[in-house]
DNA sequence: CGAGTTTCCTATCAATTGATACGAAACCCT
DNA sequence: AGGGTTTCGTATCAATTGATAGGAAACTCG
């Protein structure tokens, strides 16, 4: 039970001469543009401005690397589980989510698109797990907003013959969309008014 | 004006010692399933039964072979430009290009999802001009599908206030999205209730 | 057969990949 | 100051990348 981030900071050897969070940023970035294989250690070792030996004794390998920089993606304020969880309604969850990834996708300083739904789609048997640990992120996300419907259901504000999977993947289908759309050059106005008829699936309140 | 498939078989020079479309055949499924940049010309002479200096020899360069897979998987029987044609009304055309990709995307002889939405989403800087045709083959379809709702709308098929380009955008999205829920393994039956979901965004008839 | 033509495969290329050995450098503590 | 400890950068590693040179092989035509 310790705490994520060591409360004391190294005392003994030479001070750390970067920082870790600036640098993983970096890093971040560059795997949300170009992906995880196509990024390559001198590409790393240019935009974080440290050589290859220091990222390997900070971060370990590239692919720990990339994991890192994975936690980090899904670690900023707002996240999926805290919009489907603080959602009043199964709708409003969903409605959330995606309109949370139109605006999201099309950020000014950051690349077009979700590093989640872009970085390693398709990659070569080396990186199968790195693959398998992004989808396994997503089939997570799609597992708490299918749950989130399920509740729905159970209280009555859809009708009871509601597929809540395939509603839960509607919903998924969308937002991995979106993140190629916003790839391929849309802009947020366009992506917002998409996701407004995404929302039409939803069926009719119970009552 | 000549035609598309040499009818005059080579007579002089050493004959052919493979079918060049079979082998295309083979690096396509390739392409499929482990992207333009991850799929390696080991992989390729491994899978295609045929030395590098063949390939080139046949096929050009790596990118080249590529876009000639790319061409041939999009040269099917049965295209999104004739799902979009032969429909009788736009509605049936969406429907028609979203249960031919949740099928196509789920064969027992392909690589799951789609080589379009999926082989290459991210990659280096140098196969930027491949992301990009793909890109444009991408939008080509929505462009057609975007065309085919305006015609609908002029025909009084749809309320009139009807916002076709984020209508045909959502479709494209929703393909996308299909691509990836089969990549993570979700089974046909799945994609094809999403499907049904997803043209229930379909505005009622206009009349 | 032999000249011409095209395709094939062996061997190899320079460049880049992810990753590391090793010693100098920079700090704390005594 | 000097031992202990950690981080830093230079130089380099083996393996793999996409791609090619050059010659043997296989056919047609004369």
């Amino acid at each position: 039970m310790k705490a994520l981030t060591d409360p004391s900071p190294r005392k003994i050897g030479r001070p750390l001469s970067f920082d870790r969070e600036v640098v993983l940023h970096e890093a971040m970035l560059l795997f949300w543009r170009h992906g995880y294989e196509a990024t390559s250690l001198a590409d790393l070792t240019a935009a974080m401005g440290v050589t290859a030996p220091s990222i390997y004794a900070a971060f370990g390998d590239k692919k720990r690397l990339f994991l890192k920089a994975v936690e980090r993606y899904v670690s900023g304020p707002v996240t999926a589980q805290s919009i489907i969880d603080g959602a009043p309604t199964a709708r409003d969850a969903a409605r959330g989510l995606l309109q949370a990834s139109a605006i999201g996708f099309t950020g000014a300083n950051t690349p077009p698109g979700c590093l989640l739904a872009s970085s390693a789609i398709s990659c070569s048997v080396a990186a199968a797990d790195v693959q398998a640990a992004l989808a396994d992120i997503r089939k997570v996300i799609e597992a708490h907003l299918h749950m989130r419907i399920k509740r729905a259901l159970a209280a009555g504000e859809m009708p009871a013959d509601t597929d809540a999977e395939a509603l839960a993947a509607h919903v998924m289908a969308v937002i991995q969309g979106l993140s190629t759309l916003a790839r391929d050059g849309a802009t947020r106005e366009k992506l917002l008014r998409v996701v407004s008829f995404a929302m039409r699936v939803w069926p009719d309140e119970a009552t």
